[in-house]
DNA sequence: GTCTATACTTGGATAGAC
DNA sequence: GTCTATCCAAGTATAGAC
């Protein structure tokens, strides 16, 4: 942040304008680990991005390790929320995998899911930040666990696979392909997978009984689903 | 490497003392990886756990990020051997499940995706080494493919998801599994998804109809597996 | 709250003795 | 081929001016 221009004489402006930097070094730190990676995740690197001085990644956050988390707490809260607002009036798998779908696309093109992987592969390096990013990755199985129970549970798929098992696979599913498609830049692998994933679903329902092979049912939500944790 | 004691009169010890320090710096880099990450595997800690001295990882390997390529070769190497001598026999989709649930157990306890997923984590920070570490993933998937092909060619499953993007599939969920598993140090829950896969995999060739639904076919190998690329 | 300046540490890489 | 010594760059963190 460059400097406040005319001195500010309300103890408010001030507190805003602390904020503000603070918002400024949280943005510039989940930008400077999608694009450098944990490893260039430096103060330095993300003080620049933010347009100001290296000391403040210090003096807000008490070191780099403290901003990086406030970063992933940043994009686990707007992901989650945004996650929650797609899949409720989801009840169906079908519909459950066009709603992964869109969200993956859109997680895959803003590189939201690299932030959280690097994080993890820092973990090794700092300790005790492992913990720390294991406490902030359990809000996403929840949710892809309550997704699960509330699209599958009258269909034969709990019955071979808990959906506390099948939400682990799912993140695990997550974070393996966002790391392979960023690696060597090409999505359409994965985008194809969510075809199939489709095409699978609808088997599913299929035997079930409850909807036709084909056609894409779009039943209106009858069952809400529960309130976000916060 | 500590000093070679009496001085050696041969050429032949002299490179094989050589031969010994690379690969004792090979495995202290695959050691470090494990341990430390890829922000913690510098030349010093490296070399330190081979017990030579920093300098000679520039020496042998003109830079710690060759270096940490040449311990990816290694283990990759390795692995790969090892895979394909135990899905070798395997000509059902119940067995390819048992024996990936062996060797990914074996993975999980040795450690040995880590130092893929480390690398794949640092290849962000690191100018040209992401092209260098997807030429090194592209044999796990083709192994991944070929099993898959070779086991469930003639079942329904290869109708509904080509063996290609199934192999991506296989090879994101083997490292998300690890990710998470290292991350909270609890490999129950992965281990538990082998069991479900299992069960699939039987119900699966029930309605190929070619084996029983609970019996395990261990028919002998009566087509050969490809030579592993070199 | 923000900036400049600086102390301290670690790491990559090279030169030269043995 | 290996070691010691060293240079230089980059990083964390703090002190003090504004």
């Amino acid at each position: 942040m460059a400097k406040s221009g005319a001195k500010s004489q309300l103890r408010s402006r001030e507190a805003e304008g602390a904020n503000d930097t603070r918002l400024a070094l949280i943005g510039a730190a989940i930008e400077t680990l999608k694009a450098d990676g944990f490893a260039g995740a430096s103060a330095r690197a993300i003080a620049g991005r933010a347009g100001c001085n290296q000391g403040l990644v210090f003096y807000h956050f008490g070191s780099v390790v403290n901003l990086l988390l406030a970063a992933l707490d940043a994009v686990s809260a707007a992901r989650l929320e945004h996650y929650g607002a797609s899949v409720s009036r989801v009840d169906s798998i079908s519909g459950l995998v066009d709603a992964a779908a869109a969200i993956f696309q859109e997680d895959l093109n803003a590189g939201h899911i690299t932030v959280l992987v690097e994080l993890i592969g820092g973990a090794s390096s700092t300790l005790g930040l492992g913990p720390e990013v294991a406490k902030r990755i359990a809000p996403w199985t929840q949710f892809a666990q309550r997704s699960v129970d509330a699209s599958i549970a009258d269909s034969p798929f709990d019955a071979v696979i808990p959906s506390g098992d099948l939400a682990l696979a799912i993140v695990a599913l997550y974070m393996g392909l966002e790391m392979l498609s960023h690696l060597d830049g090409d999505r359409a692998p994965a985008l194809a997978l969510f075809a199939h994933a489709k095409r699978l679903a609808a088997l599913f329902e299929g035997f079930g009984g409850s909807t036709p092979l084909t056609a894409k049912p779009q039943t209106p939500p009858d069952v809400p689903m529960p309130e976000e944790a916060p």
